[in-house]
DNA sequence: TAAATATAGTTTAAGTGTATACTATCCGTG
DNA sequence: CACGGATAGTATACACTTAAACTATATTTA
């Protein structure tokens, strides 16, 4: 018989439920857009800082530089974004919205926003205030240990 | 300028990020064992409930059966686990620990739970019963809602 | 019993992600 | 100016993940 998990473990099992209870909801809803969750976070990032480099996208989106140029090819396949040479910097590109890329952020991103708001809606707002300030000490205490 | 994010998706953006820093000290550790993190996870589940089919496998981690095939495949060539043909159900295998798997397992899984708990450990007691409390219930709330 | 349905496992195609090595450009210092 | 080290992007190999189609076996039901 396994002995019983203890109280840190059965956390953090439950950190994984609780993530992919909610990204399977947003995934659905990417979805119907065609897009996929890693795409969604490159549309929303560059709708709110638009005309990044890829290394800084790469380091907002806590993901390997590499990794962002399949991704970036893709969307660019799909129209949503354009890669332009760096004014400055001949080794760089800026990364852009589409006009296409630009009317998709501006329906999605809200309706994104707005499904999180409802999946954190099913704590009361004491809970989900906790939540909040817990997690941000949280992510605190982590970077400083 | 974009607009100030609301407090439910800056919650939802410390979730990952502090899934996202956890999860480097994990498998920082994993991988001083030759184990991605799929695979230590199959080896503690198996660890702990021996003698699994391969659809309770993918259940029980939430992944997809397909996704369990090439895993094992990986895993049986190096000799982490076995596929036997079920006794009673002429379509489904048994996937057991080998010897070596075991041992690895035995090593791994106290280890990998003896870091969960020192990540969990930088927010105080109290904290990290109320963050406890406040997922197990949100954890209850996503799947009635 | 025979046919319809469901389930276990596999395969394939496509996307995601990392680490690593490579090219090109930039920048600091001698 | 030149060289040497950092940095931006790319290419490659490998692992992970899903959805969908497929095979084989089991189960239900007409």
């Amino acid at each position: 018989m396994p002995p019983r998990l203890s109280q840190e473990v059965r956390t953090w099992l439950y950190f994984h439920r609780v993530m992919a209870a909610i990204s399977q909801r947003l995934n659905a809803q990417l979805a119907t857009y065609s897009l996929t969750p890693a795409q969604f976070d490159v549309l929303a990032q560059l709708f709110r800082t638009p005309g990044l480099v890829q290394q800084a996208l790469a380091d907002r989106l806590l993901v390997s530089k590499g990794n962002i140029v399949g991704l970036l090819n893709r969307m660019e396949q799909a129209g949503l974004v354009t890669r332009q040479p760096h004014p400055e910097d001949g080794r760089a590109h800026l990364v852009s919205l589409t006009a296409h890329g630009t009317t998709l952020a501006t329906q999605v991103v809200p309706e994104h926003e707005a499904l999180i708001a409802e999946c954190l809606a099913v704590l009361s707002p004491e809970d989900g205030h906790n939540l909040h300030d817990l997690l941000r000490r949280f992510k605190h205490a982590l970077r400083t240990a």
